[in-house]
DNA sequence: CGGCATCCTGCAGGATACTG
DNA sequence: CAGTATCCTGCAGGATGCCG
């Protein structure tokens, strides 16, 4: 167990399955996203971009396009005018939720310590 | 519990402390940095350097620095010639382990699944 | 050995305008 | 409404060289 993440790590970050991931969920608004579903359900894109404070029209559909084309999510489209497009999780963006609010949690929980840590070591650096 | 997701994002990335800390996680090597210390206890710089393929001596820096900025790790330096430096996890970075490991057991059970959709969205989108 | 300083480049990502 | 298309900028992060 100890040493397998070890040999995860040294076949490089295209071939560590940990690393890929969270590049992804690591950015910018893919997190956000995700949980935004996870707790609606169902979102137009739209409601999404409302939602989701700060993020711009184009990011908003790149983090969609990629979360789509990883299979986390499904993008329904009503062929009607005006248009209308709903994105849900999949069942396996579903099994990936206990997850992040396992760490959602732990931020939230440990967040003042961090802060109190940064604040600390800024003084002492400078 | 379901409201709570939706308020955290809306304050804003800033506030937000899952952002916060996936944002930092989430980048290219900080993940593989915490996975190398729980794994090995106590390491030296050259010693992670070596062990995360494809890392420059600044990313390594950067990354040990932020680490131990969060209050993450611990930076052990003893004063002598050559110098030599040593890394470990703190408490509070232990508390962060299970959560990776977590992560990382989805990432790695549902990393078939996720290539696969994506060969496939590219095919149909071409 | 374990860094820091500097330079340089690619590209993430914002702003804006247009479209089916 | 739900996007594309284009342009533009900042800065993440690599390469290189120097230092206690």
């Amino acid at each position: 167990m100890k040493k397998e993440n070890l040999r995860k790590c040294k076949e490089g970050r295209q071939n560590a399955p940990i690393t890929d991931v969270l590049s992804r969920l690591g950015d910018k608004w893919s997190m956000c996203t995700v949980l935004m579903l996870a707790d609606h359900g169902t979102l137009r894109f739209n409601e999404l971009h409302q939602m989701i404070e700060g993020i711009s029209q184009k990011m908003l559909t790149v983090t969609l396009k990629t979360l789509e084309s990883d299979g986390l999510l499904t993008r329904k489209m009503y062929a009607q005018i005006p248009p209308k497009v709903e994105y849900k999780l999949t069942p396996l963006g579903e099994t990936l939720v206990p997850h992040l609010m396992s760490l959602y949690d732990w931020a939230n929980t440990n967040m003042p310590d961090i802060k109190a840590s940064r604040n600390n070591f800024v003084i002492i650096k400078n």
